[in-house]
RNA sequence: GGCGAGUUGGCGGAGUGGUUACGCAGCGGAUUGCAAAUCCGUGUACACCGGUUCGAUUCCGGUACUCGCCUCCA
């Protein structure tokens, strides 16, 4: 069996991943909060650990790999949007869930095997909560339950910090209620149009991190092998998690390998609202830069380094998907493609870490007429395209170049008996019209080829028919 | 202020105690009426300052800069 080593932020080494279970490899990976269209960072994750999830199924079997994603669908910004644009909470998250779920697809991600909802695990939440209170490690006070983190001696080792360097560090105001600065929330009261359940501490809902513990625990159990999520999360999300888990669940080890994927930038700066470069997801794909472009882009970068998005590289992954288009196209059958393995030293490179910039490197070299079907089962594999899109692209072209041999060959004819005659308006005319045609047979009708300055209107080519 | 990550040629991105990947762009050439495409060729870069060493981009120390987290932003 391949084996595959993975940074562990735990001991902030690669280590060979040994799973509790080969028949059963558990990830858990923290997912979006919904209250509005995920933004180009929010995509990193998601695609990196989509890789992952690709090469345990391979690895491991596809029947082996359980891979959950929550939606937190309970969370104070939701209720903020809610009171400001007037709409109900639920009307909210089901539409950012349902967009998330469609911008994501487009990215080449496949959907994990368990998408809980926040909002549907309440009652589990609250019967940890009620465990962290019964052994010590938890408190009510004035309907808030807080979680006591001077009970949990390894608070901070996850992030590498002491409790007392945070504390002096720390610019939030201590809450009243709270035994010590650092103690954080389970439980608290909601009033008004909040949204609440009922609890032994009253009417109330959630902390935010004690959403994450109850759902792995409810469907991944008490040890589970990966959990992975954004580098911003170590501390104090991660951190948060680890204390409620191992806390309420002793003999549990919880998580045994994390992964933290590092953060995106844009055009070398922080992507924000206030610096103008914030955008969507939906808006890249609204412009015409399609998800596998993106996908591309994202896995040229190793997870573990900051990624910088640029206009530059997005053009280069379009320019670079249309050469093994072309490729597969000319040379390729992907029926038969399908049948052949992923290359091994894909999933070497993949095992090594997710080095998913030494796979795109195996794919470049793949790109000769006598490996394209090994490159079209690839970026299948790397999750590029589906091997049904990848076969409609690859026809789209070839289609395009049937029906533009014919006009080449006449076009030819004519230029060259426009020369003859010296009439060179005309000879220029034709080589404008040949330079179309060659161009436009490295398009298809999928706007995934089509190179921003390109300017070609296929009519005046059927007008030459 | 505390903690952490990073800095390789125009750009991206590997790697190594000495022979200095690779891709893209660029440049030169071939070919072509010009161009495009294609082919051939072409680039001694590793933030700075010290130290160790016969020799450091590679090891050690420091400096600068960038970025992140510490603010329920992936």
């Amino acid at each position: 069996m391949t084996k595959i080593t993975l940074h562990n932020t735990m001991s902030r080494t690669k280590e060979v991943f040994e799973p509790h279970d080969d028949k059963n490899v558990q990830m858990y990976v923290c997912g979006p909060t919904v209250y509005d269209r995920a933004h180009l960072g929010n995509a990193r994750p998601v695609i990196v650990f989509d890789v992952l999830f690709r090469l345990l199924r391979y690895v491991y079997g596809p029947d082996h790999v359980t891979y959950v994603r929550n939606i937190t669908d309970v969370e104070d910004k939701i209720n903020a949007r809610a009171a400001e644009t007037g709409r109900t909470i639920s009307d909210i998250t089901t539409q950012t869930t349902q967009w998330f779920f469609d911008d994501m697809a487009a990215l080449g991600a496949l959907e994990p095997n368990e998408v809980p909802r926040a909002t549907q695990y309440i009652p589990q939440m609250i019967t940890m909560i009620e465990k962290l209170i019964a052994n010590g490690h938890a408190y009510e006070r004035d309907g808030h339950v807080l979680f006591r983190v001077r009970s949990y001696a390894e608070y901070g080792r996850l992030s590498g910090r002491s409790v007392d360097d945070m504390i002096a560090g720390a610019r939030v105001e201590v809450a009243p209620y709270k035994e010590d600065p650092m103690d954080f929330v389970l439980w608290k009261p909601s009033s008004g149009d909040q949204p609440g359940w009922p609890s032994p501490w009253g009417v109330g809902r959630p902390g935010w991190h004690i959403e994450c513990s109850a759902m792995s625990y409810e469907l991944l159990g008490e040890s589970f092998d990966i959990h992975g999520g954004g580098y911003d999360l170590t501390f104090p999300h991660h951190e948060n998690e680890i204390a409620q888990s191992c806390c309420a669940n002793p003999s549990g080890g919880f998580a045994k390998y994390w992964m933290h994927n590092e953060m995106l930038q844009v055009e070398g700066k922080k992507m924000s609202k206030s610096l103008g470069n914030f955008f969507t997801v939906r808006d890249l794909l609204d412009q015409g830069v399609p998800g596998e472009v993106i996908r591309f882009v994202f896995l040229s970068t190793h997870y573990r380094k900051p990624m910088d998005w640029t206009l530059e590289k997005s053009v280069d992954a379009q320019s670079r998907l249309h050469q093994f288009i072309e490729g597969v196209a000319r040379y390729g059958d992907v029926e038969e493609a399908m049948k052949l393995e992923p290359e091994k030293a894909i999933v070497d490179a993949l095992s090594d870490d997710l080095n998913t910039h030494a796979a795109i490197e195996c794919l470049i070299k793949m790109n000769d007429p006598s490996h394209t079907n090994k490159l079209a089962r690839n970026l299948v594999f790397l999750g590029f395209y589906t091997a049904k899109k990848l076969s409609k692209l690859a026809q789209e072209y070839r289609d395009a170049l049937a029906l533009l041999s014919g006009i080449a060959e006449k076009l030819q004819a004519e230029r060259v008996k426009a020369m003859e005659s010296k009439d060179f308006a005309e000879v220029d005319r034709m080589k404008y019209v040949l330079n179309l045609a060659n161009a436009t047979i490295r398009m298809t009708k999928d706007e995934t080829l089509l190179s921003p300055e390109m300017d070609f209107d296929p009519t005046k080519l059927e007008a030459l028919k």
